[in-house]
DNA sequence: CCAGAGTTTGAGCAAATGCCCAACCAGTGA
DNA sequence: TCACTGGTTGGGCATTTGCTCAAACTCTGG
């Protein structure tokens, strides 16, 4: 009880260690601190939901591995990633995230300097709050794209600067806005020095790590006020199956080019790359773009659950 | 349903998949596998025994943080691991493990091959359970003592089978039995080709990992039935206050030479050693032999517990 | 085919957990 | 000083979980 003032985040880790490590009841960590069982529990709830604690598993499941040698032989790609399906309506993202960042956490462990990148959205943001901090500091990551809104305003999932947080890297954030209201503006950004550098090192990348998007009235793009409506009809008329760090492709993976396309902004990730470029994404709403970009061979490595897997296979 | 026949692991697996990650209650795992909630219950239980979920926090605890620190530099140690405290009574052994585990995946992780050398004992034990499979396989792994009596039978803790097990790497394990009838025995082993290229090998190691064990009713040594009581009593006559990887130290440190110890083989750790040697223990009744094992220079990295690390600064 | 030992299964129950809600507390503006 | 607002605390209760125990089942030897 000689403690001084024990930060909240701190009473919150030493409840969570008490709870999942030591193993006691919330009772007994309840006593253990030296507050009400209530609190002990808000500890615990909140360890977990500040994401200080991770549970990974270790075992593959049979059925799972069958699937990603389909998947690589099916698709030629560099590298596939399973996880054991969740039941339909629980969130897709969250079942690929450990998965997605052990395989991160694999290359962050490279001795050798390497420069990430990543692209945004919901799945990479899972991922990123499952990457546990490693030594290794050498590394640089970039980032493909945005999340900057036209208004200015920034969307919630921004994977590049929670990635070089986590991992004390030196990051090199995409300054473009997602979208511009003209082309010539969109031409003067891209001109700019810094983004050309941004642009390069996206071009160097090592590995790449990018989510998938669909368009539809639920596409990310669209949902997260990026695109308007009439634009969003404008890519679905041109054929749009999918979305690549804002690269709208359609059902054969080829990007296509619209009024609207001309706005967005992006590192665009080229067809049939060597180094790895690794999507990750799952669930019955992004199987057609999963199809399409792995039909454009915009990605050699995938990271998805078993139900899409098996849709993928069919 | 057209599921062949899922092995007992796999299913343990996938309900530890559906429970922890999925966040599913019992209910929900069972209907989702089509089993009774008991069974389901079952499975996550298997899951969990198995070793297969590894749970693990991110968050440094300020005040261990700074024992950590306090500990460097009172004992001039290369680094300093902390955890969190649980209450008197749990299994110490089980605390450190996850730490010591995620120590050992830093070394583990680095390109260039390394020789790592381990002990044996609870400790270890418990840290090798808790090892993730990483890639890198190009290390070597090398005992510094057996686990076997002079009855011939071999204790639980087999550390280096489970690690090399675990992780796929050449392994040496130490073949002397821990203690022989006579000296001349003793001898004879020593002399013998292989056992001479492990103690080579465990001379060059680049980071070595032990436990510390107490020498009293206790004792590791004592305990597994490796010592009589008599040979327990000529130890501490001669004044034994620890014990480290068999070899048995007096309260300052140093290696004491009693009939018993010129049986006991096992490699000697140096004092004073210039790559890391990693002490892994926890809890009162190894306090004497930890201090021990400090002031003697024979450990320069220490992973223990809170009240451990607060004990060993007074 | 049967008897017996060992294992697995599901019912039932007590303990543990998550969550809602009313009470309380600190800070703010009148 | 007092009323008000936002947030925190602990009581109470429904749900979930761990565990025991007896029944069922399997494997083996007669």
């Amino acid at each position: 009880m000689a403690e001084p003032d024990p930060t909240p985040q701190d009473e919150a880790a030493r409840a969570g260690w008490l709870y999942y490590v030591g193993g006691l009841t919330q009772d007994q960590v309840a006593a253990e601190l030296g507050v009400s069982r209530q609190r002990a529990q808000r500890l615990v709830a909140k360890a977990m939901a500040d994401g200080l604690v991770h549970v990974r598993l270790e075992h593959k499941i049979s059925a799972c591995l069958d699937l990603e040698a389909a998947l690589v032989r099916r698709f030629d790609l560099q590298l596939a990633r399973v996880v054991p399906a969740l039941p339909e309506g629980v969130d897709t993202a969250h079942a690929t995230a450990p998965a997605a960042a052990q395989l991160l956490e694999r290359y962050l462990a490279e001795a050798e300097p390497l420069i990430i990148a990543f692209g945004t959205g919901r799945a990479l943001s899972a991922m990123a709050s499952e990457v546990m901090r490693t030594p290794h500091a050498q590394h640089r990551i970039v980032s493909l794209i945005s999340n900057i809104a036209p208004d200015g305003s920034a969307s919630f999932y921004d994977v590049i600067m929670r990635m070089a947080d986590k991992l004390q890297l030196p990051h090199y954030p995409m300054l473009v806005p997602v979208i511009t209201d003209t082309a010539a503006e969109r031409a003067l950004f891209n001109a700019l020095r810094p983004v050309q550098a941004v642009m390069q090192l996206a071009e160097q990348a090592d590995v790449t790590f990018v989510g998938i998007g669909q368009i539809n009235e639920e596409a990310p793009l669209f949902k997260d006020g990026f695109i308007t409506r009439a634009q969003l009809d404008d890519l679905l008329a041109a054929g749009a199956a999918g979305e690549i760090v804002g690269g709208v492709i359609d059902a054969e993976g080829r990007y296509i080019d619209t009024e609207t396309t001309r706005l967005i902004g992006s590192f665009r990730i080229p067809a049939g790359r060597e180094k790895p470029v690794i999507g990750i994404a799952a669930g019955k709403s992004k199987l057609q773009a999963m199809q399409a970009a792995l039909k454009g061979r915009l990605i050699n490595g995938l990271v998805t659950d078993e139900s899409t897997a098996r849709a993928l296979l069919d």
